[in-house]
DNA sequence: TATCAGGTAGACCGATCTGTCCACTAATAT
DNA sequence: ATATTAGTGGACAGATCGGTCTACCTGATA
């Protein structure tokens, strides 16, 4: 990927987490890049490709920033536990790589863009199940049925749905830590 | 208030559902209000008035519907659980009064409206607080100490919004019943 | 009967939206 | 040497944005 799409993409995103989708426009796009118009859409051939471009880049890092953090760890029902600690060090804007905390920028895009074939919103829904994955990943380390298994994950991503909504609309920065003794007695019984 | 003004607040309500608010423009709203442009400045000095009005609107409605439907249990352990029952029908699409499903209005609107002293962000956190002081109302019935009962009250309006977003964005309409042992290890708990 | 609030339709304002296009430059690959 | 690719700045198009305004109609009240 060319250096200017991607400072394009990063600039994008930015904005986009910052003020909403709707919100931003291509202009304040490439005035904040520092680009042509037709520099922007020579990479993209419209606004909705460079946003499933910014979403798919924040998946990355997203993503990456999860995995490797989960990793320091050593028992998956630690795991478990981590990704609340985790959660709150992005609340509280300590990751740097996530930025400041403005929410989730995915479910933030989903209300923007409730259309379930659209694109969009097809994104969203994909990093979701990403993350969820990467749950699943280590539930079933220690349940045995796959059934339980699958609940068990399930249940825990509501609960971090909740957190960073909470985070978000209350403004309850520890909205996160608040659901550690929650997780403990779901871990407990599982 | 006059009919006109509550079925432009109501049209307009209906298209930011649908849509999301920065999406629908005011030309909308009148031509599906079936009303003048000048009506609807007669009646809102501006867009977010208008928009200010809608979730005052909502916020009405859904408080109305849920302090209804707990009153239809007789013990305070049980409204808390069906509160999530409540949800499910919510989700399901299964209570006119809300119409189809499209996510929490006040979640949505924090989303595309993120500094926190405006007026539309600051409408949104009424809303929560609202919504919670009822389920504290319940949870303080039976739990005696008051940092507890604010925990706890905290905990399950957490849980109550995991399962709003996860419904949105991965259209898991499931997602409410997939709490109900959760929230009935938590009261255990309490 | 006179007044006035609430309503109609829609022209109009300046700003902004997404997206196209032009003329030109610089670097690179064949 | 030539062709291609990536880039510049910015004019431009057509639509829509929030919001103002004029001119007129209707029905209730003082």
């Amino acid at each position: 990927m060319s250096d200017k799409k991607i400072t394009i993409t990063r600039t994008a995103l930015q904005l986009f987490i910052n003020k909403g989708i709707h919100a931003v426009g291509i202009n304040e796009v490439i005035k904040q890049s520092k680009v042509a118009k037709k520099t922007l859409y020579h990479h993209f051939p419209s606004k909705e490709v460079l946003i499933i471009s910014t979403l798919q880049y924040r998946d990355q890092l997203f993503m990456q920033w999860l995995e490797q953090r989960l990793l320091t760890v050593d028992a998956p029902k630690l795991a478990i536990i981590e990704i609340f600690y985790a959660l709150d060090d992005w609340f509280n804007s300590r990751v740097t790589t996530l930025g400041n905390f403005h929410g989730c920028f995915f479910i933030n895009a989903c209300a923007e863009y409730q259309d379930p074939d659209c694109a969009i919103n097809r994104c969203c829904k994909t990093h979701k199940s990403n993350v969820q994955d990467l749950v699943e990943k280590y539930v079933s380390q220690f349940t045995a049925n796959a059934d339980s298994a699958a609940l068990l994950t399930k249940q825990i991503c509501i609960l971090k749905e909740g957190a960073i909504t909470t985070a978000l609309v209350q403004q309850d920065l520890q909205a996160a830590l608040k659901l550690i003794e929650v997780v403990k007695l779901l871990l407990r019984g599982g």
